[in-house]
DNA sequence: AAGAGGCCCTGATAGC
DNA sequence: TGCTATCAGGGCCTCT
């Protein structure tokens, strides 16, 4: 599910309501995540403030009071539940993403504060919970990612010598954390196409015009995202209103078939498979 | 070193 | 109805 707009959707929500609160209690139900919840993790949880929510990438970071850190990824299918303790199963009303109602399974992990819990759902469980144990583990643990699209780092000198002698195609760098951290397949489509680069494209024949394209288009697309809160695709039945919005905003991902949204472009969106994800672009305007 | 390919896992959907 | 095949928003590993 998540790139990195909608981590960060998923973020505020967690902040407006954990931060400053103490964990009471810490179930887990299953322990075979992508990675293993070790058998200390509830103990080393149990009464720890959560300083502050942040986010890296597609990580969730959870400051706690003993200066350590809880990671959190959501790999491809997990999200995050809000249940009031008062309440029996449901919540209405968060702006935690895409969690209209609590599923019936896959509720691997809960963390329970004094008047609310939160559940970790993830059903294909490429998700992972991690605790680094101070600051220098958690720049280290973060070391070999690249810049996200905002830093200031990612400007089109960097991509430019970034992509000097690589043969590979751009859609397969941007989906690369280690040239930059943040983009999934979704967003990369989309930037694709604003930038019209047709995904194919040999990194090392891209000019600096290119490269500068990419890097507005890359801050541009996932600024948009997180403005809108997010995309929310399948499973479009249980989306509460505070879901996401941008899929209404797709250019390409999932439209093939259809004409392309320039005007007088006249092209239609194609699908190819690239590095095995599936690869969405008009065949006329990105060249 | 860079790049291609496979694997982790469950669920939804399409096609027969 | 029920089977099988394919695909899904990520990331890491191995092999060449």
């Amino acid at each position: 599910m998540p790139e990195l707009p909608e981590v960060e959707i998923v973020r505020q929500s967690l902040d407006k309501k954990i931060k400053q609160k103490k964990v009471i209690k810490v179930i887990v139900r299953n322990r075979n995540l992508r990675l293993k919840i070790p058998t200390n993790f509830s103990n080393f949880l149990k009464n720890q403030i959560i300083t502050n929510v942040k986010r890296f990438s597609k990580y969730l970071i959870l400051s706690l009071s003993n200066n350590s850190y809880l990671l959190l990824h959501l790999g491809m299918s997990g999200t995050i539940h809000l249940v009031n303790n008062k309440q029996k199963n449901f919540i209405t009303n968060t702006s935690f993403y895409n969690s209209a109602k609590l599923p019936k399974k896959h509720n691997h992990v809960e963390i329970i504060f004094k008047n609310f819990k939160i559940i970790y759902n993830d059903p294909r469980r490429f998700g992972f919970f991690e605790i680094i144990k101070n600051t220098s583990l958690l720049k280290k643990r973060f070391n070999h990612l690249g810049p996200e699209p905002f830093d200031k780092k990612f400007d089109y000198k960097y991509v430019y010598l970034f992509f000097r002698g690589k043969k590979k195609d751009i859609k397969s760098f941007l989906l690369d954390q280690y040239f930059i951290s943040g983009i999934g397949n979704i967003y990369a489509n989309e930037i694709l196409y604003l930038s019209k680069i047709n995904p194919l494209k040999k990194a090392n024949k891209m000019k600096e015009k290119d490269c500068k394209k990419i890097v507005t288009n890359s801050k541009k697309v996932l600024l948009q995202a997180i403005m809108k809160g997010g995309s929310s695709i399948r499973d479009f039945k249980n989306i509460s209103g505070t879901s996401g919005n941008y899929q209404k905003n797709f250019n390409v991902y999932q439209r093939n078939g259809l004409k392309c949204k320039r005007l007088r472009c006249g092209g239609i969106i194609k699908k190819k498979n690239i590095s095995n994800r599936s690869t969405f672009f008009c065949n006329i305007c990105q060249k």
